[in-house]
DNA sequence: ACCGCCGGGTGCC
DNA sequence: ACCGCCGGGTGCC
């Protein structure tokens, strides 16, 4: 293998990683394959020289994908803005070192690539986003310059790093269009948007006062307000609140009775982003009453609220009467869609069943016949079952004590687990006959540090009292050999009650319908919170969909089967495995080989199987490349 | 969630 | 262990 440069390649052991990383997305704490694709026989020495002739074809194509680079032109680097030699790895060596630099990644290097050095590619765009329904979004698939999308690019990503996490071979249009506008779309930031919608509102319709119009919302946040009794038919008052830190919108909920003493809650912040002007700039006061009270103590209560006043339009401005107007728009607008929302549901709930709802539709073609019934099953499941999964899911685990597990929000847990576990999507120790060793040894390690000594305590051995839990778990395993180990199994059971996890069926396909959605593997369940929160803002736009990006679940499979390649590359390179990093190339060698040109032929090369090898093969080279300088150093 | 915060588990540095 | 520290769970004004 050629030492490629003598003083920058081994100045950094990231060369490629970054862009490997972020592919990867968050490590997933079981590869379903990892056995298999790691006992899967491959002729390590005579693939190698293929590797070290494919690295180099790899590298071209890099230095194709920086475009223009070729020779000792200088390119800026986008984040630091120095000027760089843009020749073979100097550019991945400067990114890498750009990027790891802090801890937060605003920026990735993939999306820096496609936009920055590659002025002169052509641009296919592509949609990932779709996680804030809410909005209405648009992304038009188009062929545009890329210049011109360089700059909405940059624009957008500054306002919200991720809405634009769009990796395809080429780079990505956001656009506003009136048709959306005009739609009603919910407009949350882009003073764009705003402009054209107050301009345009002039459309006839109705909608545009709520002045005696009964709105529907709900009273959110009460555990931020007085506990109390809450009873059908209050009537309740309003009060802004803007010394509130959390959000200077915020409008209080008071009960009109108690002479509005009682704070009973918030308005949805959504809501009262648009109401607090109201109240403010135009001084409407509303009132409400509320209509039933929900069972939990937390959970949203549903009332109505109006405003009696008038806004005499003659004597406000012209201008104020197109801010007031589009207010009530955007008010009426976000009752509408928060009208669409079941009582009863969590809003983690609601993001959940709209996922795998929204992931049915697009891409039913990947999921097998069994498959798609769990997921539609899922959506038929009970209220608790529904949210006592989700809890789960998002946890770590994978095995729970059922004593450690109670949600204020689910009223039964017993009878969810129930209906769970006859639906195949958790397994529980009550129903499994036969405990799996290796999922036997983490229900052990759900038993406490005391727990473990009271049962070693029981062995008459002069247990060396070590403090360690794991040096406990280990003498209690090695105290019950094979013969006795279901006493030991029947003992640890005793202790933990019992247990439940998220069956591995469905721990896969869920995990495999967050990827389908976002497109990525950084994102997850907690992204809408962010979103319902205002930690981050996308920009409005509509999906268009003009290809699926797997046309069948073959390509899924295989693209689900390199990313385990991949994170066991990541993960061999972190902890310095040369030999699993040897291993990985070569298995990544035999991929790419075996099947040539799909990659060439699908309208997303990057969420192909191959494309994902090619990162793999291209980081542990690099990697090695590093290694074996730093020997030569050393020597 | 890239935050803050809380609260449990843990250990003799 | 009446500490600090680590790491998981959590968040809907």
């Amino acid at each position: 293998m050629k030492i490629r440069s003598k003083s920058n390649s081994n100045r950094t052991m990231l060369t490629g990683h970054e862009s490997l990383i972020r592919l990867i997305g968050k490590r997933r704490r079981f590869l379903p394959n990892r056995q298999s694709l790691l006992s899967d026989p491959i002729q390590l020495s005579s693939s190698l020289v293929k590797v070290e002739n494919g690295a180099e074809d790899l590298s071209e194509e890099r230095n194709d994908n920086l475009a223009g680079t070729s020779g000792s032109d200088k390119v800026t680097c986008p984040v630091c803005g120095n000027k760089v030699r843009g020749e073979e790895y100097m550019i991945n060596s400067h990114l890498d070192a750009c990027l790891t630099r802090g801890t937060k990644r605003k920026l990735s290097q993939q999306t820096l690539l496609q936009f920055n050095f590659s002025p002169r590619s052509k641009v296919q765009a592509c949609l990932t986003k779709s996680d804030d329904t809410k909005s209405n979004l648009t992304s038009d698939v188009n062929e545009v310059d890329t210049e011109e999308t360089d700059s909405i690019i940059y624009e957008s990503s500054s306002s919200s790093d991720n809405a634009l996490l769009v990796n395809i071979d080429g780079s990505a249009e956001i656009s506003v269009n009136d048709d959306t506008v005009n739609n009603g779309g919910i407009v949350n930031s882009p003073s764009l948007v705003s402009e054209i919608e107050a301009s345009e509102n002039e459309s006839g319709d109705l909608d545009d006062d709520i002045s005696g119009k009964i709105l529907a919302t709900f009273i959110v946040g009460r555990k931020f307000g007085e506990e109390g009794e809450l009873h059908t038919e209050t009537n309740i008052t309003f009060c802004r609140d803007p010394e509130n830190t959390k959000d200077p919108n915020a409008i209080k909920v008071l009960s009109a009775e108690s002479g509005c003493n009682k704070v009973l809650g918030y308005i949805p912040r959504e809501l009262a982003e648009h109401l607090s002007k109201l109240m403010d700039t135009f001084g409407l006061t509303f009132e409400g009453r509320i209509m039933s009270v929900p069972e939990h103590s937390h959970a949203a209560v549903p009332i109505q609220i109006w405003c009696q006043e008038k806004i005499p339009y003659s004597e406000i401005e012209g201008e104020k009467v197109k801010l007031y107007k589009s207010l009530c728009q955007q008010v009426l607008a976000t009752v509408r869609l928060s009208e669409e929302s079941p009582p009863g549901m969590m809003k983690y709930q609601q993001n959940f069943c709209l996922l795998l709802q929204e992931v049915l539709r697009t891409t039913p073609h990947v999921f097998t016949h069994d498959e798609k019934t769990l997921l539609e099953n899922f959506l038929l499941l009970s209220n608790d079952s529904q949210k006592l999964f989700i809890r789960l899911y998002t946890r770590k685990g994978p095995w729970f004590r059922m004593s450690n597990i109670s949600y204020a929000e689910i009223l039964d847990h017993q009878s969810a687990v129930k209906e769970l576990s006859a639906g195949g999507y958790v397994c529980s120790t009550e129903t499994t006959s036969e405990l799996h060793k290796d999922d036997f040894e983490r229900v052990l390690n759900l038993l406490n540090v005391g727990e473990l000594r009271e049962m070693l305590s029981l062995i008459k051995k002069k247990h060396s009292q070590s403090p360690r839990k794991q040096d406990s778990i280990s003498a209690l395993l090695s105290s019950y050999g094979d013969k006795s180990r279901s006493l030991l199994k029947k003992m640890v059971l005793e202790k933990t009650g019992s247990c439940i996890r998220i069956s591995p069926a469905a721990d896969l396909l869920i995990w495999r319908v967050e990827r389908l959605f976002f497109c990525n593997g950084e994102q997850d369940l907690s992204a809408f919170l962010l979103v319902d929160l205002g930690i981050v803002k996308y920009p409005t736009y509509n999906c268009v969909i003009t290809d699926h990006i797997f046309s069948n679940r073959n390509d899924l499979l295989s693209y689900e089967e390199a990313l385990e390649v991949a994170q066991i590359m990541d993960e061999s390179l972190e902890e310095n495995n040369s030999s699993m990093v040897l291993k990985c190339i070569a298995i990544s060698d035999s991929r790419i080989s075996s099947q040539t040109s799909k990659n060439l032929s699908s309208p997303f090369p990057c969420f192909s199987a191959s494309w994902i090898y090619s990162k793999v093969a291209l980081s542990g080279v690099s990697f090695l490349e590093s290694e074996r300088t730093m020997m030569q150093l050393t020597c």
